[in-house]
DNA sequence: TATGGGGCCTCCAGTAACTGGAAGGTCAAC
DNA sequence: GTTGACCTTCCAGTTACTGGAGGCCCCATA
């Protein structure tokens, strides 16, 4: 198949799977003119790789995932041990971002919000409080 | 005071501060040396700065409150507005990140992770299940 | 046979916000 | 006078794409 039929059934850009094949994530045969020619392995490839990027894994992620995904020896603790380890790091940014929410929205409620210039939202940035 | 200095009072990396010299955040004064001079007024916008930065401010959003900052005569309403725009937007990362989290933590609740190769972490990537 | 419109190709440049490193000038102390 | 810390600029790289230019290729229709 060609590119934008395998685009439009992984759900993602010609141009995102073009950069994907140069990054060496999959490898299309080509066509004597040159055209990618997409297999149903390269299409399962892609999608895997939209579906873990969409979770927040990293492109080294999904490198690391496909090969695990190619190996038939693989032990599945490997695969739950990356997976793990993303976990966590989805809990500090989760904790970060609450962090942040809670000082913006202390900030914004103190805020009269009117014409006038006076705003603790600036001061409390400066101030570094919160 | 000199970068150094002024990088520590400020919490952040020389590296960062000629940045965002370069980028036009702060402009300041040189030495016949060429060495850049710091004021107290470049340290407060440093600090400034810094404080958004961390509360997931984007530069683009530094450079319109640094302008709010240094405008006597701006409304509040104006800074709120802002403020609850990235509120809003952090409150959507979370709720993201939720998301992400509940799949990949059912996944690798199901995942026996031990010596074996059968995991539903992959299948449940390739799948798009969750 | 010409032409029009899509689809495909490559290559270049740009994004956000830094970060690292090389090459070299400056300054204070010993 | 020579360390060593500190300062300077400039260049390149990071992540994961995205946009655009310029130019084939293919098919259908007039």
């Amino acid at each position: 198949m060609n590119i934008k039929e395998v685009a439009t059934r992984a759900g993602l850009p010609a141009k995102t799977i073009r950069y994907y094949e140069e990054i060496g994530l999959i490898a299309p045969r080509r066509q004597a003119n040159g055209y990618r020619v997409f297999a149903e392995t390269d299409l399962h490839k892609l999608a895997f790789i939209g579906r873990a990027r969409s979770l927040g894994f990293t492109i080294d992620d999904c490198r690391q995932l496909l090969a695990l995904y190619d190996d038939k020896d693989r032990a599945s603790a490997d695969v739950k041990r990356l997976a793990r380890a993303h976990l966590a790091e989805i809990g500090t940014k989760i904790a970060e971002l609450r962090a942040m929410q809670r000082t913006l929205s202390d900030l914004v409620a103190a805020c009269a919000g009117d014409g006038r210039p006076d705003c603790p939202i600036l001061g409390g940035l400066a101030a570094g409080r919160g």
